[in-house]
DNA sequence: TGCTGGAACGTACAGTGTAAGTTTTTGCGA
DNA sequence: TCGCAAAAACTTACACTGTACGTTCCAGCA
């Protein structure tokens, strides 16, 4: 008689299924407790699999840049750049937990060594020295973290942003903040849509760039 | 006989006490009762002055954002501008915790209401539309807050990265991370100091904004 | 059939934020 | 000076956290 053996638990289910919860429940929801229990399991048991939180929230952040479009030396440097940028933005967007975990760590896992290891190739066979490539990288993933961190706290949609611009508004006395007070107002009749545009300072980083390569 | 009267605790000793807590020893030190003990209070006795662990929070991340030297409208946008940006960062460097809590919420302290004004203000004033000036704004701030996250995973001094660096040579095998490794390399020999440079990412965002103001 | 190693489980502990109830201290009017 | 109300501190309690430690179960091999 075949007994239901329960699937075996391993690292890498034990990963998805925090990048899972991450994603549908937020970060603050991803506890041991939890985590095991969608595993159907008990808290403890994962430790056989994994060293400790940490250790899941490493693994969870590697996995999660193993979805990046990676660039590649040797073409348009700066398509190449264009492309790994919003492919990271777009990949931390699906996973708003992301950007604050890969800021708040040292990581050294597989998959971001490579995504590393071939930005900077992209940029160092564009002709940057070494230190050019390595600050046009900083420059470009402070972007990319800054960038994305910041737009967590405001609503995507342009008209959820005019309706919120309006609650805002009381707060905004013309007199202490004139100009927060005429920017908030723009918004709210449309005349300025609010988004906050990702290429817009990507391109102002990847020009200059290209001005310091052509000297 | 006059007894030893205990000195009032108020909402502004606790935010002091809280921001000198987490400059000492770090975000996570921060709970309410050894936040208490440092006031040699206990735990309860903040709530009749904060309303929870969150406003304490927002209330740390007001007061440090009031260090800040503001930038005016009129004189030269650029200068003003470079000086915000890096008092901002150099204000976050003494406060290691502060970018990760300006990033995590959604700040509408008086301090962060003037210094955003303050900052919209003169980018208005030196000649570009609302929508430029919120993205400029939006992009500033991306490398400022990006930026300074990034910083904190990385030993400052260019001696300690030189040895962390060797140490972590290992890591990176040749044929896995050619350019990973030679850049290591560069940083062990001393011909790239492997400083990540502020002010790198910063003049590229400022001319670009330069180059649009032009136009 | 019995043993062994691995994996899941159960219990326990020190710590968290904070709701609710109790006691102490303080300032003020009589 | 006394008495009292209000403010503020304290105490207790609860549900939750990560994880150390010890027990139990079970598949595969001798």
């Amino acid at each position: 008689m075949p007994k239901a053996r329960r699937s075996p638990l391993t690292r890498e289910r034990i990963l998805r299924a925090s990048v899972r919860l991450a994603d549908k429940q937020g970060l603050d929801a991803l506890s041991m407790r939890r985590l095991a229990s969608t595993l159907k399991v008990e808290a403890m048991s994962l430790y056989n699999h994994v060293a400790n939180k940490d250790d899941v929230l490493d693994g969870m952040v590697d996995l999660i840049i193993g979805e990046i479009t990676l660039p590649t030396a040797g073409g348009d440097w700066k398509a190449a750049m264009r492309a790994r940028a919003t492919s990271a933005h777009a990949v931390m967007l699906a996973h708003p937990w992301a950007p604050m975990l890969v800021v708040s760590r040292i990581s050294v896992g597989p998959n971001m060594l490579r995504y590393i290891d071939a930005t900077l190739g992209t940029l160092r066979e564009a002709g940057l020295s070494w230190a050019e490539t390595d600050r046009a990288w900083n420059a470009m993933d402070s972007h990319i973290y800054g960038f994305t961190l910041q737009l967590q706290n405001f609503p995507v949609d342009p008209e959820e942003y005019a309706s919120a611009a309006a609650n805002y508004l009381p707060m905004l006395p013309v007199e202490k903040y004139p100009y927060m007070h005429e920017l908030t107002t723009h918004v709210i009749d449309g005349s300025h849509d609010g988004t906050h545009d990702f290429s817009f300072g990507l391109e102002l980083i990847l020009d200059g760039l290209d001005r310091l390569r052509a000297r």
